[in-house]
DNA sequence: TAGATTGTTAATCGATTAACAATC
DNA sequence: TAGATTGTTAATCGATTAACAATC
């Protein structure tokens, strides 16, 4: 009865297609097919049939893919037919941008607490949260049940926010730090630097 | 005479050494092996020396790399040995944070300009810059000799906005709108979406 | 029915790993 | 010299593509 491991690669394209999805749901189309879904995603037909079917037959051949059903489907495979709670380490510029971010909300995300540890920012509120002692974040994290969080802390601090992370029951981490991080088995991190991602394009210039 | 064609997966990897290498550098280490810097990004010694290895003999057998030699050979390879400078269109609060952003400077890039089309922004001052106008972009931009730009207008505007940056140029686009965009053959584009990342993660929660 | 498109298989392609001679 | 680590080759592994029977 084990679920058959479906290759991490997959998994990362599934966000693509449901955003895809959305933005065709706002077009008034009902159903698409493999081959414009690809050309919107800018990915095979053959892949994205292949991608889907590792979950089921969510398509009718003749006709494609029911496009509020197939995003229904998706919700529920990647976990986001709810909210989750997100945390967020760090008030800075990134910190704040981030919890005054609009898009989480109907994405499936909700920043639902936020941590610094200077004492200009505790207190302050940004977005719909009020930000906290860093010190208590491993006891309000687990009071809350959160369990995703974001970094936004210097590089020098990242480690140890994520070893203090480690205490909770933060699952998934989002690192802005511009350092890998070691985490326990069985915690997922993502990173996003903008700077390495413009370097990684400058070697075409 | 043409260059061997590496990869993008290994150009991808070479922004995640080169960041490590710098650190490293200021803990007063002088050299690293494939073994070490492995650990440091999460990825294995073969495969570091492979990378590396598309682009010359930059090691010593039974010593390692030298980090000073290395890094700087990466940012040569990179194009990272000079400053780019970055034209950021979209004024809002995910624009405003890039063009205040530390971490671009001594990492190869600087914001030259930033755009709007709203009357309450165009004038303003973000970080150095003031915000011009989009309506001027393409003229101030070739005027700039511009080549790297970011994105960061609603996802509605995204596709106008690339089309614009086409006549002009830029071949190098980071875009953090929630959409693909289409851009001429030879412009290279790269996503940050936050919640895509996310999303990415709680299939595993 | 005729046309279209899925789900799936087999073939291809590319990336990673393991192993080791070369050599510092 | 003995120990260590590179650069590279061959083997393995995994991902993508092409093709097509099934069927709406």
């Amino acid at each position: 009865m084990t679920k058959k491991k479906i290759p991490d690669i997959i998994i990362g394209r599934l966000p693509l297609y449901l955003r895809a999805l959305e933005r065709m749901a706002t077009e008034d189309t009902i159903v698409t097919s493999s081959k414009e879904l690809g050309e919107w995603v800018g990915i095979s037909a053959a892949q994205i049939r292949k991608d889907i079917s590792q979950f089921g037959e969510f398509g009718k051949q003749g006709t494609g893919y029911n496009i509020e059903f197939l995003s229904k489907k998706l919700r529920e495979i990647m976990n986001i037919d709810r909210v989750w709670d997100v945390a967020i380490i760090g008030a800075g510029d990134i910190g704040k941008g981030l919890a005054r971010y609009q898009g989480f909300l109907d994405r499936g995300f909700r920043v639902r607490l936020a941590f610094d540890n200077s004492p200009d920012k505790i207190g302050t509120k940004i977005g719909d949260v009020v930000v906290e002692d860093i010190a208590n974040m491993v006891k309000s994290i687990n009071e809350a049940k959160v369990k995703v969080a974001i970094i936004a802390v210097p590089a020098e601090n990242a480690q140890s926010v994520a070893d203090e992370l480690a205490k909770t029951g933060v699952k998934a981490i989002l690192n802005y730090a511009t350092i890998c991080i070691g985490v326990p088995e069985g915690v997922k991190v993502q990173y996003i630097d903008p700077a390495t991602h413009l370097q990684w394009m400058t070697y075409y210039l």
